[in-house]
DNA sequence: AAGGATATTATGTCTACACATAAGGAGAAG
DNA sequence: CTTCTCCTTATGTGTAGACATAATATCCTT
């Protein structure tokens, strides 16, 4: 139930620092204020909106934070000649991304072994000669189809417990977030022919196509895990902003 | 060492929002505070580090930000399970991309048509079907090496400018920066296999995996562009966080 | 025990003010 | 004319306090 003593107390017209965003956005896109322009200094804002210069001063930073405006001391604010261009991508655990989709999630391990680190490895890793790793091949797939083929590597040296851990049930991808707390973390995109493995997995004629990402991870300035994901045929990376 | 009593001038004792920051994500980091736990509330956390609460509520914002908080009104601040994981690349200009690479940059336009879009640029952009459009397609060089195909379609409707430039000196790239201000963006990226195009200008067998980028542009509302770009062979598209 | 109103509480945000800091610009010195 | 001070100015950030809001927890009712 609405209790009414509001309504001959507070009016509650303060303007919010949203307010001032959308405004001042509204203002750049409509082209009123173009590239370069300079924009009026805090306290002008502020006597023109009606508020403090606090709440003008949140609103432009969360606007320069988004790459529209660029602010320098005593040189103000200006809206930025070139916007910010970057693309910016959600990267879920599989499964939460499938099951967003709507889809019914499953998981396979189809391989397990722990071993001395391949030459590449050590090398992308730093990681020394004889070091030992947890090596996985795992399948994610979306309604029963292949949806993502998963090359793990966990350095053992730096996360022991990986050893006793069978990654039959649990994919090694949801295991090291729920053990691992936050680190680096290097991504990359790229374009390769499908190699044998893949093809069979995914489903496609061997060398065509295929969307991979890399990730290597470090925690406390140690390597570990890299892991190399092959999306199936046709998979976009996509966002909007 | 407790608080030592800082000369007469006042060099600055008080606790910034980064230090704040810094300390608690080194908790996270190192574990002490790890994914779940639950914070202090910033009344707390305020008399802990002693500032104010605008002070610690400004750094767990900002922390939350990341990705790496999770807060919600009476339930508290809490360590998130899985960090938020997204990949952030830049995009700049090819152009900036080139140079900043410490390779000379250049270009050339390879055709130059104005028609009626095609049907699947239509229903791309929610065109009518009697839109016309300009259609560019641009090589892109790094030390003379082609870098990236350009193949670009821009909304004459919306952009009627464009249908007076003939973009032989200048990219569209550039010059839609210069002219269109912000605007609303859909970027993919996508692996897929050379067509005859980009097989002879990019130097690689036509069916080879290329990596592709597509971009598509809105301003006011109205379609403004749509661009397809092909990236040289082995190209990969890095971030590091 | 289930359901609903209410109290409690942690975060969200605004006001008002003060001092810090970077950097443009004017004026002095060479 | 150039270069170096120093002043001015716009933003950066901290303090203190108040009210707003969402959401959990509790108590009351049926």
């Amino acid at each position: 139930m609405a209790s009414e003593p509001r309504a001959a107390s507070a009016p509650k017209d303060r303007t919010t620092f949203r307010e001032v965003m959308a405004e001042i956005r509204h203002r750049i896109t409509e082209g009123s204020w173009g590239p370069g322009t300079l924009l009026p200094a805090e306290v002008a804002l502020a006597r023109e909106f009606g508020c403090t210069r606090t709440t003008i001063n949140r609103a432009l930073r969360e606007i320069s934070d988004l790459g529209i405006l660029d602010r320098r001391r005593k040189a103000g604010t200006r809206v930025r000649l070139a916007p910010r261009r970057e693309a910016r991508f959600e990267m879920p655990i599989v499964r939460a991304e499938i099951e967003k989709a709507g889809a019914t999630y499953s998981y396979t391990r189809l391989s397990h072994d722990i071993l001395t680190a391949p030459d590449w490895l050590c090398e992308r890793l730093r990681l020394p000669d004889d070091a030992q790793v947890v090596h996985l091949i795992c399948l994610h797939r979306a309604n029963g189809a292949p949806f993502q083929l998963e090359d793990r590597w966990i350095n053992l040296a730096a996360l022991p417990e990986a050893g006793a851990e069978a990654f039959v049930l649990v994919g090694p991808n949801e295991w090291l977030v729920a053990t691992v707390p936050y680190s680096e973390v290097e991504i990359s995109f790229q374009a390769e022919a499908a190699d044998a493995l893949a093809a069979a997995h995914l489903g496609h004629p061997s060398g065509a196509p295929v969307f991979v990402a890399e990730r290597t991870t470090w925690w406390k300035g140690a390597p570990i895990t890299h892991v190399r994901l092959c999306y199936r045929p046709g998979h976009r990376m996509t966002t909007h902003y």
